[in-house]
DNA sequence: ACAGTTTAGCAACGCTGTTGCGTTATAGAC
DNA sequence: GTCTATAACGCAACAGCGTTGCTAAACTGT
């Protein structure tokens, strides 16, 4: 990959992005709030608001008096200027949804998939299904940024190629952005389900969200990484495959071909009924994790973790609390996604509007 | 923390900083290459250059005949236009290089310190021994960019304070940074032992090292983690806290609370003499740092290690070749760090390099 | 000597955020 | 009712970034 170099737009679509991040979370603002949040001059401030407001991303509403002098001219974002299609390619099923700019899932449309469903197949449900979810909901197309796939790895992040989807046939080096690209007529891109769906909880919950994971148990066991305001994918869009991490070096053999994987005595408990034990199993997991990785948050999600939901958020809750060594500053959240079931479509449908309305990136090489 | 905006003088650093960064690898290179490499025009390129020959930090040295037409005039970096001092902060002793701008090691120096030395005590030590390394490689002290130390964590990178040093008395929220400052009259950077080493890595190594690790066996295991082009410590600094991840639940206790701990097994092997053993054990914890990370190197560093390096270097290879799932275009190099014993305080100086001419920082906040 | 090719750099340009300052709208005092 | 202090807004000029257009310079091959 190239580390470009940067230029003027660069710039401009960076400090846009801040101020639509800081319009996501805070239901109004005024120029001088944005100008201390991102340290701009108040002047530059206008410019981008000006920008903004051409493209119909945020609208004035209103002013607000703070006693004497002219009252400061208040801004809101505009949900409903923007929406993105988020599509859920799990096993035996599709599921896509509707948001708009500010993360809020406005519909959502299923379709079930045949057994060992090829490319075209998906595809073929997945234009379906998109027309009764704009049936259901109807938007403007022209408002519509894209649309997004979220679907188990492994899997090539920069090209938009499957390389081998784990135990699905007819995946192996399928260039999938570039055939949904063609048959839907729209940008699209494709993630790993995990990334799209902590991608969905970074766009969701702005700036405070800088360092976190989503921790999805739903036929397996996987990780979705936010590191430092990004999400990151690692070398060969491979990282967070978190259920295939050691947790018994003398246990049971995996089918990935390693001993006492998290996954292999995860589901080896739940098989048993001991889902307890699943769950604290889990926890050990999510804290070596937080050991590796020091992430602020901590997100469950998955169909099979959602069923147990409250014996889940316990364990992982006190794990967290009784295995992270002990200091008032080391602060984690440990939180089920708002977004249930919908999580992962929803977060491929925020990747495609991080792509358009969030920062540009670099490729930041070292020095 | 703040998410800043960007203003053009973020965008002269970072352009600078892309070609210094190529400046490092290529032993020579000419306006054409850079133009190709980062994207720029060769007009921009150019001034890019003039600004860092201004500097000093490059200077042209002859051209390049390609056949038919005027000649390139080739550049190089100039070594010697910066130096650093690095300071690796260890429990008996203290470790101080002296490294130029390409991240070589000019000269060494070490000084014992006391049994639960205090902060003042390790100031007095650290001017001594930068009085003999200065005196054994003199150098401009207009040239020097800093100085770092790279020490046992808890510690608050951003704010420079030592929170609790492992093992360590005296070592409670002391702001060393600014103490460091104020007695020796230089610019300091603070960071963990383990970040500053894979530092030293990728300031070397350049931008191949987009992700990697570094993992050091010396008195603890511990992770320095390299990801997407910048070092990554968490949102408490607290990143690779990777002694402490546990790969047997229900192992041993070991002295954090957890049972279990790589840590607390392979100090138990090494103990016992099985040093196969405590490298494998490694073996599989790195294997478990690659899952979640997908990092496209490790680097392997620290005393107890190299003292048995080949056991090690061949235990975490085949573990890493034999674990990762195969596909061809999941590829990790694993190798020992090159600059042995040195790797942590050498990383320190490069701490410095990196944060005067490497990529500016912008706390890029999501949206 | 000349033509063809490649590199270098001056000058004008568009766009970024910044600075300086005049304009506007309010609350409070007279 | 009028005036003053205050706070926010925005026009205009500006410095500095990479870009574009074009000319000059330095080489090889004919």
């Amino acid at each position: 990959m190239d580390t470009p170099g940067a230029g003027l737009g660069y710039l401009r679509g960076y400090n846009d992005a801040l101020v639509v991040g800081l319009a996501r979370t805070m239901p109004e603002f005024d120029r001088a709030s944005v100008a201390a949040a991102t340290g701009l001059t108040p002047q530059a401030v206008s410019k981008v608001l000006a920008r903004l407001v051409a493209e119909g991303l945020i609208e004035p509403g209103g002013v607000r008096r703070r006693g004497v002098g002219k009252p400061a001219t208040i801004y809101r974002i505009v949900a409903a200027s923007r929406f993105a299609i988020g599509v859920h390619v799990a096993r035996t099923r599709v599921r896509l949804v509707l948001t708009d700019l500010l993360g809020s899932v406005l519909a959502g449309s299923s379709q079930p998939l045949p057994a060992d469903f090829t490319p075209d197949e998906l595809l073929t449900a997945v234009a379906s299904a998109r027309a009764q979810l704009l049936r259901r909901h109807p938007v403007d197309p022209a408002r519509i940024a894209g649309l997004g796939l979220g679907m188990v790895g492994p899997l090539d992040h920069a090209n938009g190629i499957v390389r081998d989807a784990h135990r699905l046939r007819h995946w192996h080096d399928v260039p999938l952005r570039e055939l949904a690209a063609a048959r839907l007529g729209v940008a699209v891109h494709l993630d790993k389900d995990v990334t799209a769906g902590v991608t969905a909880e970074a766009w969701r919950r702005g700036r405070d969200f800088r360092d976190g994971v989503l921790i999805m148990v739903e036929s397996g066991i996987g990780a979705g990484l936010w590191l430092g305001g990004a999400a990151y994918r690692g070398a060969h869009t491979n990282a967070g495959e978190f259920g295939h991490t050691v947790v018994q070096f003398d246990g049971p053999r995996c089918v990935c071909g390693r001993s006492g994987c998290l996954e292999v005595l995860h589901d080896a408990a739940v098989a048993r009924g001991d889902v307890p034990l699943a769950a604290r199993l889990l926890g050990i997991g999510v804290v070596n994790l937080l050991q590796t990785t020091d992430v602020g948050h901590v997100v469950l999600a998955g169909a099979d973790l959602l069923r147990h939901r409250a014996v889940y958020v316990s364990a992982v809750g006190s794990a967290v609390r009784s295995q992270v060594p002990r200091a008032d500053w080391l602060t984690v959240s440990v939180s089920v996604s708002a977004l249930g079931g919908d999580v992962i479509a929803a977060g491929a449908a925020m990747q495609v509007l991080n792509a358009a309305y969030g920062p540009p990136s670099l490729g930041s090489g070292p020095g």
